[in-house]
RNA sequence: GGGGCGUUAGUCUAGUCUGGUAGGAUUCGUGCUUUGGGAGCAUGUGACGGGGGUUCAAAUCCUCCACGCCCCA
């Protein structure tokens, strides 16, 4: 319903150059467009606000009908995980002891009998299951999901939506009978992520195969899309991890398959967090001005600005029953009737980033006429009244694909080559990904890497998952300089 | 992980060095006025992050803690 008044308007003033100031431009609009209230006093923990729940809410719901028509099928599971499940898979919890927060009290101070860790992800939560469900190979494949909060004690610095100790985010665990079967669903899982990330919000990503030193604790290999913000940096987004039989072999699961023998399942699990893919969403289509989001996600996709309310006795009216049909049409709607000034709603409104604008005084009544703004050019357009319904959707597709087309945008000229440290060294410093050989992956690749990591700051993402790459130029490993059998591309990430 | 800066009303901020009445703006409430790109008047409410210490006296000095921001690894 649209509000009748908007109670908490402060002097919006946002001007902030996000290109050259990106920190800052995150912290202020955060605070600003009313995205999250960073006062819970909790470090890492923070208090998400309707204007940022509506948003990844839609999301939520574009992935899960994804996941759905995928085979996926929806479970709750419980936040907490019994000390002794978390224990089973031994690199899992070498790689995330240090992150768990565990439960240990109840009441005043008694000990319960067993520690229940919050889950930091939730694999020995799911496979303990499994290994009741899955008797025979009727029961494969298994695909499943849940969405919710996990928890991981971050050491690094934590950031509102990108780093937090609590954040929201999806995860799908599926078994499978074959290996073949397995990396089948990575292949899907990458496919959704481009659905959703590239298609529907227009946040582009590649898929990198992560190196054997940086894989998923537990996994066979580790996919993850990267993505880049605004300074140039690279994050991580969703990840798809192939986990053989490891988790099937610690909890065992077994399946009885065809030919009478009892196996292993292979399993995988996919992970996008949708607080982080926010914090994407917004950096890379926000500008100088503050958010603007894709028409179909917007928390309201249009706002109705009454002008010289007094002048024309038949505008409120007019405007309520114009919200209304626009409500019943499908649409997110806000109808500003509060008595500050047209000037001030636009500012503000733009700021907040609803895509469309429809402005209604005399004179439009007059001339059964609207003014019409859209968000991403900033240009306002006079039609008729009764070709609303077509100009809405019409614009709306428009703004999300011209959107898109700026994003799509960020990868240009973020991918450079390097054939020596030097290069590297020098390359790695601006935005985005540089493209190198490098001697090995595994073991043998591990004192190089480390090299990369400490003297340049930077990170292994790996190789492409999408294409085959092969050593180019010198063919040396650009750290030790032996023959090289790998392409990896290096990158500053947040 | 290391370093720096910070925390005063819902928000932003002055005051801290040099201890002694916490000041402003904005928001919010009320009344009037006002509406085509950031209006105005009147009036009211509202604050020193938490613990400990020094002192006749602490927003101010010392100390511990919590939280936040920035930079570096």
């Amino acid at each position: 319903m649209a509000a009748e008044k908007n109670s908490k308007f402060e002097k919006v003033t946002f001007d902030i150059d996000k290109n050259n100031n990106f920190s800052e431009w995150f912290t202020e609009i955060i605070k600003r467009a009313e995205l999250a209230d960073l006062r819970y006093n909790v470090k890492g923990f923070l208090v998400f606000q309707p204007w940022s729940v509506i948003v990844m809410e839609k999301m939520y719901s574009l992935l899960e009908v994804n996941l759905q028509k995928k085979g996926h099928n929806p479970y709750w599971y419980p936040v907490v995980i019994p000390e002794k499940n978390f224990l089973v898979e031994k690199d899992h919890v070498e790689g995330f002891a240090p992150e768990v927060f565990w439960v240990t009290e109840h009441g005043a101070g008694e000990k319960l009998e067993e520690k229940l860790a919050l889950r930091p992800t939730s694999e020995t939560a799911f496979y303990q299951m499994f290994a009741w469900w899955i008797r025979s190979y009727n029961d494969l494949p298994l695909k499943t999901y849940q969405r919710g909060a996990v928890y991981r004690y971050e050491t690094k610095a934590t950031r509102p939506f990108l780093r937090s100790r609590e954040f929201h985010w999806i995860e799908a665990h599926n078994a499978f009978a074959t290996h073949e079967e397995a990396l089948q669903q990575v292949k899907e899982d990458m496919q959704i992520t481009q659905e959703f990330m590239g298609e529907q919000l227009g946040i582009p990503t590649i898929f990198f195969q992560r190196p054997q030193w940086d894989k998923f604790p537990g996994a066979l290999n580790t996919f993850a899309a990267d993505s880049l913000m605004p300074d140039g940096k690279t994050i991580q987004q969703p990840s798809s991890h192939d986990l053989g039989q490891n988790f099937s072999k610690a909890f065992k699961v077994l399946f009885t398959d065809k030919d009478g023998k009892e196996k292993h399942p292979f399993i995988t699990c996919y992970g996008p967090a949708i607080s982080r893919i926010f914090a994407s969403l917004i950096a890379i289509h926000g500008d100088n001005n503050g958010l603007r989001f894709p028409f179909e996600v917007a928390p309201k996709q249009i706002v109705i600005v009454p002008i010289a309310v007094q002048k024309e006795k038949k505008l409120i009216p007019f405007v309520k029953k114009l919200a209304l049909e626009l409500q019943e049409a499908g649409y997110r709607v806000e109808l500003d009737l509060s008595d500050r000034k047209p000037g001030d709603k636009f500012y503000f409104w733009e700021m907040k980033g609803v895509p469309l604008r429809i402005e209604v005084g005399p004179k439009e009544l007059q001339q059964k006429k609207l003014t019409l703004f859209r968000r991403d050019t900033k240009k306002k357009e006079v039609i008729a009244q009764k070709e609303l319904l077509k100009w809405i959707p019409k614009t709306g597709k428009a703004l999300s694909e011209n959107l898109k087309k700026q994003a799509s945008h960020l990868f240009d000229g973020a991918i450079k080559n390097a054939d020596s440290f030097e290069e590297l060294a020098r390359l790695v410093n601006t935005r985005g990904f540089v493209k190198c050989n490098f001697c090995a992956d595994g073991k043998e690749g591990e004192e190089c890497a480390e090299k990369v990591e400490k003297e340049l700051a930077a990170d292994i993402r790996g190789k492409r998952a999408d294409k085959k790459e092969s050593p180019f130029g010198s063919q040396k490993c650009v750290v030790c300089g032996k023959p090289s059998k790998e392409v990896f591309y290096i990158a500053k990430q947040y």
